[in-house]
DNA sequence: GCCTAAGTTCAAAAATTATTGAAACATCGG
DNA sequence: CCGATGTTTCAATAATTTTTGAACTTAGGC
């Protein structure tokens, strides 16, 4: 299990390689790239997802870094960036200095975080946008269809709000 | 109602100019292209929907070229995208040559048609991937709980794509 | 069949977004 | 406090995506 570049093997302080992912590895982060994709996440924060997915414990900084191949700056961007929505956490083991990371339980509860922090901020701020809109073209005694139109896409945001602190329920609730 | 900017009215095949778009409908844009942003549908594509969706009646293809001072080839592709996910339609009038656009009625539909298309081939493209990861893991007696959270994974991507024609119907249905 | 208006294609340019890496910052054990 | 390890920041670069526009294709009227 040990792979053999590591010569004269004794050397402390020297930098340790990482194995690269292996094929089913690579799959699998293949699928979470891809799925990312659709909601706009960037693959570096996705192939970290899956490694730790993947991984039979808790990863460190390092070991992230050094199995995918990957700059500090992403690493430590992505980590931010999973941390941020809920997706991994972290277990510091007592008398260690470094964080260890390991995904969420639930990666349902992931993804209901991701599309909350995605949509919600875009509704918020549509809200006032779309009165103003409806009461301009009402005002411009404009076309009835249209009116129509807008009228329905006002009270589609304004349902979507109401709705989705019970679908999507703020973080610690 | 007319621009002033029109000089020495009568002149035939002159280019006809168009109006930019009004505040209100730069607003409503605005918003639409936002949205777009969330499913990474591109700005111009979400833009002409916008226009066709404040407009009183169906827009040929130089009106929607005109007032939002795009390239042909953007109208170009932007129609076909909308097109090929349902969200607008056309209404040729008997003996008119140019096709004018307008949306579907429903832009719920139309949403869940753009989300089928993207989610879909995703989660098919998947469930081989996902199993021949999952057993590539068991055969390697890994770690008792990555293969439960594969296993999950792999319970998911099935289910999805078994209640995917329920809630999104395929294209005539 | 030809000619012209209408629309499409696609390679190149522009715009946007992601990644890198070096310098700055933080934190812990001593 | 110090020094070293561990992490973040951010300007520069690389990669990707979008837009443009000119050449090409298609369809309709005559």
């Amino acid at each position: 299990m040990k792979l053999p570049s590591e010569k004269s093997a004794g050397r402390r302080k020297s930098r340790p390689t990482f194995e690269p992912l292996q094929p089913h590895e690579v799959e699998l982060a293949d699928f979470f790239v891809r799925m990312a994709g659709i909601l706009g996440v960037p693959r570096s924060v996705a192939e970290i997802y899956a490694l730790l997915y993947i991984s039979p414990g808790p990863l460190d900084f390092d070991h992230i870094q050094g199995r995918l191949g990957m700059s500090k700056g992403s690493v430590s961007q992505g980590l931010k960036f999973l941390r941020g929505h809920e997706m991994i956490l972290s277990v510091k083991e007592k008398g260690a200095r470094r964080e260890r990371w390991q995904p969420t339980p639930s990666l349902a509860a992931s993804l209901v975080a991701l599309l909350r922090s995605q949509v919600l901020p875009a509704l918020e701020q549509a809200q006032p946008s779309l009165q103003r809109v409806l009461a301009d073209v009402q005002q411009h005694g404009a076309n009835p269809e249209v009116v129509e139109r807008l009228t329905r896409l006002n009270r589609w945001n304004s349902r979507a709000l109401e709705l989705a602190p019970l679908l999507l329920p703020p973080p610690g609730a």
